[in-house]
RNA sequence: GGCCCCGUCGUCUAGCGGCCUAGGACUCUGGCUUCUCAAGUCAGCUACGAGGGUUCGAAUCCCUUCGGGGCUACCA
């Protein structure tokens, strides 16, 4: 009774991937891993004016780059491939004529004028709108007359009197009445699947059991389900539903550049770790039950159930995703923090990449690793140890060259010159002894002058630290330099 | 317009008839800590959309209403 559990992640790349639908990919992919069952992949690729390879390519790239890895589908292969539907056109084909021999299906000869003319209409007259099955009934004379016409038909699946329903495993029993599932397209008049062919007959062929998507197609499963009984699927092997709520803007709005960005690539530009993404994104319409919030992909695994996802919709909030990154990030180890952050550095050109360079930021690491939120912030926090031509931010300049600055200097230069053991203990001890004991300074204010000169900002890492990683040599000259301003 | 889904703090959520004068997290505010910024820590603000039922008892069940969203394609 209990069959394996395939569960099956199918997006139609028209666009870079985007925080919905990994979501989605993380639920399907969360849940199969939960059951021990099969992830597979599958590319709905059917509406060609919209998908590019290019899309596609990035698509692979962003489920592998957040480790969300498929048993079946692209590059993996599997035994229900080919898993890209521009590659099944056949299978699609073999059943659209199936079922118009069946009469489940019908060719439709109007034109998309005359359908939007019905529509038209059908608004005026505030009627429910949707195909009156104008060619339902056609005559072979009728037929004829369209084809001479140069009227290429549609394949369209003829709905029956009645209605459909289903258990949704998060909103419950389902009803629809067929007066407002009208008959719809499965090809095009050039033969070509449309999704609610392709849809129905994969999920079927490929043996999916669970159908974890988007709320959005929570209305056409009656039509996925119209397509079963035409393929004479037994109603215990159709798939099981599930319509998960959407993920939304910070406003109740679709989610935009304004209020999170969409693209999973964004994200990882800027310097999100795709475990921090997945454990914020689970928190979406999941919850594992109990208090707990920050969650490793093997505690998703082990928790996540779709009878737990609940049915209302979410606000993405970019300020959460930030902190658990925070979280994520503090819980690195050094090298791992490395690993990371370097392609940040190169990147943005504060160093090239040389042995001594990868040395001196695996040592600065540790003293920025709990003020970082992402990692594209620490460029901006290592460049002050890299750079060839140090100038003083603008906004900090006043601060170290008014006459008490110039003083804090001045001691401070006196004071360091003969330390022969650098290290951020001496340093400290040195400057505090004589600027805070002996000339009895408030700590933020004769420090701050010293982080500004060595620093070039009023915002640094641990002062001493910093001085001790930039070097006794470079500290100096750099107060020095700051004096003659 | 029609059909469908949804409705607990600003946000994500816990809650599945009494444990709730509603818990946690993020945000925000204030304090502590402190060489800046963070981190850490303590405290505080703030919610069951509304109205009817059912019940000894409702955030939890039912109805209505209001609000939000989706679908209504030869897109998916």
């Amino acid at each position: 009774m209990s069959k394996k559990v395939k569960v099956r992640f199918a997006p139609s790349p028209t666009g870079d991937l985007h925080v919905g639908n990994i979501r989605t990919a993380l639920f399907d992919w969360a849940y199969a891993r939960h059951t021990g069952g099969t992830f597979l992949f599958r590319i709905e690729d059917t509406d060609t004016t919209r998908v590019t390879d290019e899309y596609i390519n990035a698509a692979i790239d962003t489920l592998k780059w957040l480790g969300l890895d498929w048993d079946e589908g692209p590059e993996v292969g599997g035994e229900n491939g080919p898993y890209l539907q521009s590659k099944r056109l056949e299978i699609y084909a073999h059943w659209a004529a199936k079922f118009i021999e069946q009469k489940d299906a019908y060719f439709c000869y109007c034109s998309p004028e005359e359908l939007e003319a019905v529509r038209e209409a059908q608004r005026a007259a505030n009627v429910a709108p949707g195909y009156n099955g104008h060619c339902r009934e056609l005559s072979s004379d009728q037929v004829s007359a369209f084809k001479s016409e140069g009227r290429a038909g549609v394949v369209r699946m003829r709905m029956p009197e009645g209605g459909t329903t289903f258990t949704d495993l998060i909103r419950g029993e389902m009803a629809f009445d067929h007066k407002f599932v009208p008959d719809f397209v499965l090809a095009r008049a050039d033969g070509s699947p449309l999704y609610t062919l392709a849809v129905a007959v994969d999920d079927i062929l490929m043996k999916v059991t669970h159908v974890l998507r988007g709320e959005d197609l929570l209305s056409s499963t009656p039509r996925q389900i119209r397509v079963y009984q035409a393929m004479g699927v037994a109603i215990e092997d159709y798939p099981v539903f599930a319509h998960l709520p959407f993920v939304m803007g910070a406003d109740n709005a679709k989610l935009s550049k304004r209020n999170g960005e969409v693209s999973i690539a964004w994200y990882r530009e800027k310097g999100f770790l795709p475990e921090a993404i997945c454990n914020y994104l689970a928190l979406l319409g999941w919850s594992p039950g109990d208090d707990r919030e920050n969650v490793t992909m093997k505690e998703l695994c082990e928790l996540f159930t779709v009878e737990k996802v609940n049915s209302s919709p979410a606000r993405f909030d970019m300020k959460k995703l930030e902190a658990i990154n925070g979280d994520k990030i503090r819980a690195l180890t050094i090298d791992e923090f490395l690993k990371w952050t370097l392609p940040f550095l190169i990147k943005a050109k504060v160093i090239t990449g040389t042995a001594e360079e990868i040395d001196l930021v695996k040592r600065a690491l540790p003293i920025i690793q709990e003020r970082i939120v992402m990692f594209s912030e620490v460029p901006a926090m290592l460049k002050f140890l890299f750079v060839k031509d140090f100038v003083i931010e603008a906004d900090s300049l006043a601060k170290v060259t008014d006459s008490a600055a110039k003083d804090v200097l001045k001691r401070s230069l006196k004071e360091l010159e003969p330390l022969v053991d650098w290290t951020h203990e001496t340093i400290e001890a040195a400057l505090r002894s004589s600027l805070i004991e002996d000339m009895g300074l408030k700590p933020r204010i004769a420090f701050g002058a010293v982080r500004i000169a060595t620093t070039g900002s009023t915002i640094s890492p641990p002062l001493f630290e910093s001085m001790e990683l930039l070097g006794k040599e470079a500290s100096l000259s750099r107060i020095s330099a700051a004096l003659a301003l």
